[in-house]
DNA sequence: GCGACAG
DNA sequence: ATCTTGTCGC
């Protein structure tokens, strides 16, 4: 047992500095042809919570496969850390699929992150599948709001280096952050989500990840 | 010392 | 993330 899952602060930030040196921000030859959409619902009281992975066809954004687990957190929430709260249960989840997605669409940021390690960047670097992170707020990183209209987008950047997008998906409606986390550039994930998101503000794949563990946690099963 | 702080 | 009622807009 060389590494156990970490316990402290100390030992997550050592984890995510060891980590990250995987990653790769090249894109893909050829464009994914199913995407999977990643989340977890928490239970009030208990420490339960449930994990899904829905993935679409990438052109129809029709449901092909989906897989859902019951779990417990594994870390306590600290931003920056996030990722190790939610990871084992949606490996998990990932494990009970009979498709393997040609990309992970993240609930939570991937390079636009503290340690440039989000979870979008830790699940890629786990999988080996192309990831991209989309976050419902800002994290971390300078950046300006862009323009009121669908794929008006502007930087994130941390340092001078830009780390991410705020893009908006739909006119009027507040922007999303997109940043790349594994197998992918900032352009790449960009323009993956922009394209997922035909009618909503978030990408089809987040919105079906979200009702599957949602419904998953309310008790049935389908 | 005071804010900011994914889900 | 989750707890919450009504309310505004398409
Ligand atoms: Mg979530």
């Amino acid at each position: 047992m060389s590494d156990a899952w970490p316990t402290t602060v100390a030992e997550a930030e050592a984890e995510q500095d060891r980590l990250r040196a995987r990653v790769d921000l090249t894109d893909s030859p050829a464009p994914p042809r199913t995407v999977a959409g990643l989340d977890v619902a928490y239970a009030d009281g208990d420490e339960r919570l449930v994990a899904a992975v829905v993935v679409l066809d990438a052109a129809t954004l029709a449901p092909v496969d989906e897989a859902v687990t019951i779990g417990r957190p594994a870390f306590p929430y600290v931003p920056g850390l996030f990722a190790f709260r939610e990871i084992p249960a949606l490996l998990d989840a990932l494990d009970r699929l009979t498709t393997r997605p040609d990309l992970l669409v993240c609930d939570g940021h991937g390079l636009a992150h503290p340690r440039r390690f989000g979870l979008a960047c830790h699940l890629g670097v786990l999988t080996g599948l192309p990831a991209l992170g989309v976050g419902k707020t800002h994290l971390t990183g300078e950046w300006s709001m862009p323009g009121e209209r669908r794929g008006d987008a502007s930087p994130i950047t941390l340092d001078g280096v830009t780390v991410g997008t705020v893009l908006r998906t739909q006119d009027r409606v507040r922007p999303v952050f997109v940043s790349p986390g594994h197998r992918i550039s900032v352009a790449g994930a960009t323009a993956q989500v922009l394209a997922l998101a035909p009618r909503f503000r978030l990408p089809e794949t987040t919105r079906a990840a979200d009702h599957a563990c949602r419904a998953a946690l309310a008790g049935r099963t389908r």
